[in-house]
DNA sequence: ATAGTGGTAGTTTTT
DNA sequence: CTACCACTAT
């Protein structure tokens, strides 16, 4: 393991401005230190729950206050969301200066620069963001082209090829290195890969189109065009802060490195025991060569946690102690001691669907508002029966992650209308429309859009197609042109327009069409949003609607319980914490069992779950599931919890109402519930499972069970 | 060449 | 469930 040195600070003289002095005050030493520290290289090792976001807000309400420009600050963040609500409380800290700090994810200012500089490096403003189906699209296209995955010829799935490529470059390792080392078993085709890579790059460049990775790449390749270009884009930043430091790749610390080569004031925040996007590139040890990188690179740590009861904590630390690679950093904790974590075995999905919902509804009644409670589990259909159980009980939630509504089929279908308008070029929204025309498949598609990009103007092409084309696309022709011609049209007429045109494509494509058409009211009114028909496009493609709109109208009218994948609970916090389907072979995902950074990063997914509890948290697993897939039968815990000791995280199982199941010994009375101690209504579900009767009990007589 | 049918396999996580 | 195949009738 390798050590971790803090390297001291010297104490900085009072004499700073008096506004943000009293600013600081706030924040405890450590968080004050970073604050502070505005000049040059600074890293800030944040656990869990310790003030991270907290520091960031506070270090940017003082550098405004230090009279530092507002727009030459540049908050680079995982989410949108999370930058806006910095600037937010930044602005409410000190004033509405604070609202001009630049503040975005590190793909949406790469987009934004790309559409102002991108020139330079053959980048038309108009270029189409390609989110990931569209990239599998593309990669489709290829993959016939080049006559692969024909009849008889086995190739990799396009999606395969795609994650392929793109972790090669977000590794920054080349593809044949990455296939001897993570794909083994496709070295057979690594030429064709290779091939597929290199016209997945011509396309998109021809095409002006641009996937989510070209949008780092690209930034780099726009900043290391020349000195010139260097200093005009780095000039606009004076200083940068990166948060959730842990879950950048190669590539985005390429970026910020370059961005910074004037000054080097950089702060750098992350936690390398929540490092949680590995495979997308990740790298938790970019927190540790930060300061290999930037000479001189000044160290602060939190630690103190000010979230979680010490219980939680506990657990928490627990779970990480097994990590094969960790830095030594517990977590301490500063709040008052709570109730005990609890671990739940269910003898079934279901039942562990109706113990949750009753667990809620429990607190629920004790006063914990629902929008307090979440549920977090590894993969978004873990929660198929939780959500029909929920349901059934009348509890209001909200999921985040899993189905997007910009990846449904109808939605891609209307964009792609948009998209048109805004790039002709771009043959994946050609294909899209084009095929929503009766008589008119891939192989016209292709030819007809290969037809308009021959010419001139695409517009007047459509518009006097030749004749066998004609007949078929005479309403497009005389619909599509105009609109494009449009200038100045707003994003909802235009959108309304689209929609009002595809409707009856709607209804002759999908028969579950009603569903469907309620969705485009929704488009219509996120269009609304937008004066420019560019932004909104943008926007969808790089920071979606993470819900449904029926959804976000839900969480804001009334309390909403959150039902989260792990990695979209990222940064936030409950009072209460369910982890469901924390059982080994689901979470950990049977996918990681060969690799042992993989099973790492389950480890710290686990980790990431338990620290967003503030007070309660409960671990549940279902045992006796079947999965296909491996023809396994899941049943024992979660290895990350399952060697927690029972002093830490109690051990509770489950019986339905019809009784208790076959147990030996009379543990706790019947009527208390996990996660709080004792105390609770008469209609508990479950009784603890007393540790001295581990192998009489129960235990025994689930043991028959994991005998599988 | 398209469009509809039926069968099957394989299911992370996100910008 | 659903995305992706292969196959068949037009």
């Amino acid at each position: 393991m390798k050590p971790f040195r803090l390297t001291p600070m010297t104490p900085q003289g009072g004499n700073s401005a008096a506004a943000g002095e009293a600013l600081l005050a706030e924040l405890n030493l450590a968080q004050g230190e970073a604050a502070r520290t505005t000049e040059g290289p600074l890293l800030v090792v944040a656990g869990a729950g310790t003030g991270k976001t907290r520091t960031l807000t506070y270090r940017t309400a003082w550098l405004v206050a230090q009279g530092v420009a507002p727009e030459s600050i540049l908050l680079l963040t995982f989410t949108r969301r999370s930058a806006q609500e910095m600037c937010r409380r930044a602005a409410l800290l000190l004033d509405a200066r604070c609202d001009r700090v630049q503040g975005g994810t590190f793909h949406a200012i790469g987009c934004g620069l790309l559409r102002q500089y991108g020139q330079a490096i053959g980048l038309e403003p108009g270029f189409t963001i390609l989110d990931r189906p569209d990239a599998e699209d593309v990669v489709g296209m290829l993959r016939g082209d080049l006559g692969l995955g024909d009849k008889g010829r086995l190739f990799p799935k396009k999606k395969t090829v795609l994650d392929i490529i793109s972790k090669s470059i977000n590794r920054g390792v080349a593809i044949e290195e990455l296939l001897v080392s993570d794909y083994p078993h496709l070295l057979e085709h690594g030429d064709d890969l290779l091939k597929v890579a290199a016209a997945y790059r011509m396309v998109k460049r021809q095409r002006q189109m641009v996937d989510y990775d070209d949008l780092l790449t690209r930034m780099v390749e726009l900043l290391e065009s020349g000195p010139e270009m260097q200093r005009r884009i780095g000039a606009r930043y004076r200083y940068i802060m990166v948060d959730e430091y842990q879950d950048t790749n190669r590539v985005q610390a390429r970026m910020v490195r370059l961005l910074a080569a004037e000054h080097d004031n950089v702060m750098a925040v992350g936690d390398d025991a929540q490092s949680i996007y590995r495979f997308r590139g990740a790298c938790f040890r970019n927190i540790m060569d930060f300061a290999r990188e930037y000479p001189g690179t000044r160290q602060v740590m939190l630690t103190e946690n000010y979230r979680s009861t010490p219980q939680v904590l506990a657990v928490a630390n627990q779970v990480m102690a097994g990590a094969l690679e960790r830095y030594d950093k517990d977590l301490a904790p500063t709040r008052a001691a709570g109730d005990a974590p609890a671990l739940i075995r269910a003898p079934t999905e279901n039942m562990q669907s109706r113990f949750v919902c009753q667990q809620i509804r429990d607190l629920h009644e004790e006063g914990t508002p629902l929008g307090e409670i979440a549920v977090l589990f590894r993969s978004a259909y873990h929660t198929f029966d939780l959500e029909v159980e929920l349901a059934r009980h009348g509890l209001p939630f909200i999921k985040r992650g899993g189905l997007k509504f910009m990846e449904t089929a109808h939605i891609k279908d209307v964009v792609a209308y948009l998209r048109l308008l805004e790039n002709p070029r771009d043959p994946i929204s050609w294909s899209r429309v084009l095929r929503l025309h009766p008589g008119i498949g891939e192989v016209t598609a292709r030819g007809i859009f290969e037809h308009l990009f021959g010419t001139d103007d695409p517009w007047t092409a459509l518009a006097g197609l030749p004749a066998k084309w004609a007949g078929k696309l005479e309403a497009l022709g005389q619909f599509l042109p105009p609109l494009a011609r449009a200038a100045g049209a707003t994003p909802q007429s235009l959108t309304e327009r689209v929609i009002e045109y595809y409707l009856p494509q709607l209804v002759a494509h999908y028969d579950d069409h009603p569903k469907r058409a309620r969705d485009m009211e929704q488009l219509v009114a996120l269009g609304a949003r937008y004066q420019q028909l560019g932004p909104f496009l943008t926007d969808l493609a790089l920071e979606p609607p993470e819900a449904t709109m029926a959804d976000a109208d839900r969480l804001e009218e009334r309390d909403t319980l959150v039902l989260s994948t792990i990695h979209s609970a990222k940064g936030l916090e409950w009072n209460a914490v369910f982890v469901i389907w924390a059982v080994d072979g689901r979470f950990p995902s049977a996918y990681a069992e060969g690799s042992a950074e993989e099973m790492d990063e389950e480890r710290r997914l686990m980790y990431v779950a338990i620290t967003r509890a503030r007070d309660r948290l409960v671990i549940t697993y279902p045992v006796g599931v079947y999965e296909r897939a491996t023809g396994l039968i899941l049943s024992r815990p979660s290895r990350f919890v399952e060697d927690v000791p029972a002093a830490l995280l109690e051990p509770w199982a489950l019986s339905d109402d019809r009784g208790p199941v076959e147990r030996g010994g009379s543990g706790r009375a019947a009527g208390s519930s996990p996660g709080r101690g004792s105390g609770g209504g008469p209609k508990a579900l479950s009784e603890p499972l007393p540790e001295a009767d581990a192998d009489g009990g129960i235990d025994a007589y689930f043991r028959q069970d994991s005998g599988w």
